[in-house]
DNA sequence: TTGTAAGCGTTATCAT
DNA sequence: ATGATAACGCTTACAA
């Protein structure tokens, strides 16, 4: 039933390493002989079975994803929705396979560390929404698996694709500074990971730019969850700020519930501006102002990334690969109208 | 620097085949060795190779994950998000693997059958999202590669996960009944798809339990997306309903926006239950009366099927496995209050 | 209880 | 241009 390499080559009159050769489109096959193995080939169906030659190749042709993050997290969020997709849609591209790893608690990762990584399944890895302070990511560099993070790291060992968060959180932030707010706050994400840092400091730039002071009240620590949207808002009420850049969608939903429910208007009482440009964005009433990360692209560079490192681990090559994309403004209903 | 069977065995003063033993936790062998190879094998962080093992055992660890749907389709309805996470959790559970196959053109689908499944990458197989003329699930069957659905086929050769969707549909229309509606269209998922059909057959069945014969202009065909939730609602504008049944919170939510830009009131002018209970369900203005359905648990439970089919593969055993599971209607703001 | 040796299905090296 | 044959790293009879 399970043909191998043997039947094919007595099939077609020809021996393992002729079919071998024909099946990986190496040269030196006559014209004839490569005909009729491929007849043979794709009469019965045959197909290489993938361990036999990742064992000798020491290649798998498939990568994983790894988000070290409670799957509930991390599947409530769309951002890891449109991610994956990026990530899946660049796989298919290049004929790879993706394995999907996520970690529920912290205690899996390491006997998943050893299973997966160490044991050979993958090729290389993409690292996402990892904190500074997890144990993983050193690791990977230790390790010297090939991997590529989608979000910037301190380390400058570390390859990444990532957008320019600083600049999109200037951006945003001065927009509502455009529109005369002077009271401008901020729910931050998680300061231990980049992105949430630097969101925060595009903010502080945008606002250091006009000459303000940042007002250490405005800034509300978030965790790019809803729930800690509407934590954080509900901290800042006391405050009366009269706009917020939120550093994501998802905490700007949770924050535009809280404002509601305070029986505030946005953007009559406060104006609001978000970071993704989710789909959600544009749904939620009022329409959210945002900045738009092109999250799928990310993914796909990443793989792009990643697989050119596999190429060049090949030829002994081995410089870090830095990319970034630019963030745009899309101003909708939530900020408010402009007034110059 | 990579370690092997060889060298633990060395390192240890026993034979590859003892540390063998002792890695698969197999019996006879002497306590204090024992215990000597795991010494060693901790010391160095040794770990097998996956490949070289998967030659010899047939099995991989690694169970996928097929959507025969584009990417950008899968990603923008939580529903996937959700059936993932219960997946992920699961095969984490139990220690297997997933890889996410997702394929955007039927195209790619051929050459990734062959990659992926016929080359052994994979123990065994969830498929969701399958429309009945979809070859691959006829090929899997033929292939004889163990898989489990989660939808409910027609072919009754088929393992499946569900859940009771003709039941859900028939709660939610008798719900808009008892409301003392009369014009109840529904908006159907595509009926290429078993849950599509089931929940327009409950549609039927609440009606015809209430001796009301069915108005065809109110049955809308839509295909679970937003969109086609939006033009379905469309056509039903001119038949005036006075309640709506749509198949999918999703499509739901399609249908609210229609109404809204119809300018007709949710649920005053035109009620409306959907099918899923998104996260988003009871975010939306106003909250979505729907029925739930447990898709993690769904999802969860397509593994826990699955993986009890590779045992009994083993065994020799092999009957077909059907899990139904239930659902439950959850009352909010968008069907208006009982008049009963 | 332990070790020896024969595969598993490929690729890769060497002859021819 | 083609064919033996030796790896690759593991499991699993079979012997001892």
């Amino acid at each position: 039933m399970a043909y191998t390499l043997e039947t094919i080559a007595k099939l077609a009159g020809v021996s393992r390493s002729t079919v071998s050769r024909v099946l990986n489109e190496q040269p030196y096959v006559r014209e004839d002989v490569r005909e009729r193995v491929w007849a043979v080939v794709r009469q019965v169906g045959y197909q290489p079975r993938a361990a036999a030659r990742s064992l000798v190749t020491n290649r798998t042709q498939v990568i994983g994803l790894l988000i070290p993050e409670a799957v509930s997290t991390i599947f409530t969020q769309p951002y890891f929705s449109l991610l994956i997709g990026g990530i899946t849609e660049a796989c298919n591209r290049h004929r790879y396979q993706l394995m999907l790893s996520l970690f529920s608690h912290r205690s899996e990762q390491e006997s998943h560390y050893r299973r997966v990584i160490r044991s050979g399944y993958l090729d290389g890895v993409i690292v996402a929404s990892w904190h500074e302070e997890d144990p993983l990511v050193p690791r990977l560099l230790e390790d010297g698996v090939p991997f590529v993070s989608v979000s910037r790291p301190d380390d400058t060992r570390i390859n990444y694709v990532d957008v320019d968060n600083a600049d999109g959180a200037r951006m945003a932030t001065e927009h509502l500074l455009r529109q005369g707010h002077r009271s401008v706050g901020t729910i931050t994400g998680p300061l231990t990971m980049a992105p949430g840092r630097d969101r925060l400091a595009g903010y502080r730039q945008a606002l250091a730019g006009r000459g303000l002071s940042v007002d250490e009240d405005l800034v509300a620590r978030g965790d790019f969850t809803e729930e800690g949207g509407r934590a954080a808002m509900r901290s800042l009420l006391p405050h009366k700020p009269t706009a917020i850049f939120a550093a994501s969608d998802t905490m700007a939903f949770g924050a535009l519930q809280m404002l509601k429910d305070a029986g505030l208007a946005v953007p009559g009482d406060v104006a609001l501006v978000g970071f993704d440009d989710l789909p959600l964005a544009s749904i939620v009433e009022p329409p959210l102002t945002t900045v738009r990360q092109p999250i799928g692209r990310l993914g796909g560079t990443a793989v792009e990334v990643l697989l050119s490192l596999l190429e060049a681990s090949n030829d002994g090559a081995d410089s870090v690969q830095r990319v970034v994309l630019p963030t745009e403004l899309i101003v909708r209903a939530s900020c408010g109208s402009p007034i110059h």
